[in-house]
DNA sequence: CCTCAGAATTGACTTGAATCAAAAGTAAGC
DNA sequence: GCTTACTTTTGATTCAAGTCAATTCTGAGG
C-alpha cells in the first residue's frame, strides 16, 4: 500500500459527496487527504479494523465484500472510479469497518481522515445534505440487492444482472462485463458453475450471447421478461 | 388511518434520533408532528408514493416490505415500538418511499413532516450526528441481512434467526417469536413450509423446542454451531 | 512471447428447498 | 363463546442448484 503525494482539488471534485461545497471547505478537506496506490489483490481495509479513513476510488477497481461466518466471501459491491467505498463511509458505533475492501486491479484511492472529514462536513449545510443523500442512495441500492437475493431462481438473478449492465452501458447491444465471472457469481450469491450454465442457457435460447467478458444482447425484450420472472421455459 | 391529537415531547424522547437535542428544537419538531393510529392490516405508506413524512413506531407492530417484481412480498424489517420506520427515513433522489409499510397489529405511529424535520435537524450538530449514526446502523444491519440471505442452507438461516432472537431476549431459554411464522419466513426468504420443517428438525435433534410462538432453546451451543454453518448432520 | 496459476466450462451426481395438496390448529372479530 | 378465515403443519413429488471432478481457457507477470 504505497502512499503518494498530497491529493489535489481535482481529485476531490469528481465525487458527488463534495458537490456544491465552498472552495475554502474543499481546501480544508484536502489538508486531511492523501492518495494511496494499491496493486492487484492488495487489501485496503478489513472488516473489524478501526475505521480511520474514508476512501474514494480514483482509478482501478476494488471489491467490497463480507467474510461470512461460513468462511465464504460475499461480494457486496464492485467499486469503480467515482465511487466512494461504502464499507469505509459508515460510522457505526464501534467505528470499525464492517466490510473488506481489496483491489481487483491496480488502483488509486483517495483517503480522507474520517474524524476530520465529518467535523468539517458537519459545518456545512450542503455537505450535510450530500452525506444524507449518499447514505440514502446506498441504502436503497442495498434494498434492491436484498430483493434480488430473495429470488431463488438463479436464471432470474443472472438475467436481472445482465439487464442492469445493459442499461448501464446505454443499451448498447455489445458490452463488457465489469468483472470476472467468479466475482459476479459472488455478487449474485450463486456458484460460478451456475452462472456459467445460466449464460449458456441464454445463448442457446437466443437471449444473449457471451464469450469471455464480451456480452451481446440478442433479445432485450425476452431478457427483461426473464429478469421479471416470466419466460421460465427458456 | 386515524389522525389523533398533537404528539407530546414524551413521544419524541424515546427515539435515539432525537437524543441530546435542545428542548427548543424538540418543541419546533413537535409543531410538525402528529400521531396516527392504524388498525391491523392497514397500510401506512406504499413504495412509490411521495415521501412526505418520516414515521416512528410508538406502539403495535408494523412490517416493512418490498413488493418484488415477481409479485411476491419480501419483508425487510418488522418494526416494534422505539423503531423508526426505515422505509420512511430515507431521502432518495425521487423523494419516494422505496418500501411498503403495513400494520401487523393495531399500531400508533409518530408522523413528522420530512422537509421540516430535515430543515430543523440540519441546524443542530448533535442532530446531524444522530442521523448519520442512524443511517449507518441501518445500513450495517442490512449488510448483515445480505450476509444471511447469501447462505443457501435454510437450516442455517433459521438457526441464525433463533439465535438472534435468543440474544435479544437476554439469553432467556424461553421466549416468544415476535411475529407470525409466515412473516418470519418472508424475512428469511424461505417458504413457510421450509421454516416449519427446520423447526421440527431442531426439535427432533434436541436443539430447540417450539410450539406456536413459544420457543425454548435446549442447546444454545449447538444452535450457535448451526448458525455458523457447522453441525450439518442435525 | 512464454509460462503457469487461477478462471471458466462442462459433465455426472446428489441434495435440499420449492411446490402442490390436504388436514389440523389458531386467533380475530362478531 | 362461535364462527370463519388464515396460519401452520405434514406428506409426496419435482427439479434446480450445489458439489465434486476433470478439462480447457485466459491473462498477468516475468
Amino acid at each position: 500500500m504505497n502512499q503518494l503525494q498530497q491529493a489535489s482539488l481535482h481529485d476531490l471534485e469528481q465525487f458527488s459527496m463534495f458537490e456544491g461545497l465552498a472552495e475554502s471547505l474543499m481546501n480544508q478537506i484536502l489538508e486531511h487527504s492523501r492518495l494511496v496506490e494499491l496493486s492487484r489483490g492488495q487489501a485496503l481495509f478489513r472488516q473489524g479494523e478501526t475505521a480511520r479513513n474514508t476512501y474514494y476510488c480514483i482509478s482501478g477497481q476494488l471489491k467490497i465484500s463480507r467474510s461470512t461466518r461460513y468462511g465464504t466471501e460475499k461480494i457486496v459491491e464492485i467499486a469503480s472510479p467515482g465511487d466512494n467505498l461504502i464499507g469505509a463511509m459508515l460510522f457505526n458505533r464501534q467505528r470499525r469497518y464492517s466490510l473488506d475492501c481489496r483491489a481487483i486491479k491496480a488502483s488509486r484511492v483517495l483517503s480522507v481522515d474520517s474524524t476530520e472529514l465529518f467535523k468539517l462536513l458537519s459545518l456545512s449545510q450542503p455537505a450535510y445534505m450530500n452525506i444524507v443523500q449518499e447514505l440514502s442512495d446506498r441504502f436503497e441500492a442495498l434494498i434492491d440487492h436484498v430483493e434480488l437475493l430473495s429470488v431463488d431462481k438463479a436464471k432470474f438473478r443472472v438475467a436481472y444482472y445482465l439487464l442492469d449492465q445493459y442499461k448501464k452501458n446505454g443499451r448498447q447491444d455489445l458490452f463488457l462485463l465489469d468483472s470476472s465471472k467468479k466475482n459476479i457469481a459472488s455478487y449474485l450469491s450463486v456458484q460460478p458453475e451456475t452462472l456459467s450454465r445460466c449464460l449458456r442457457s441464454f445463448k442457446q435460447s437466443g437471449i444473449a450471447d457471451s464469450h469471455s467478458r464480451k456480452v451481446k444482447i440478442l433479445d432485450a425484450a425476452r431478457l427483461e421478461n426473464m429478469a421479471n420472472g416470466f419466460d421460465c421455459a427458456a
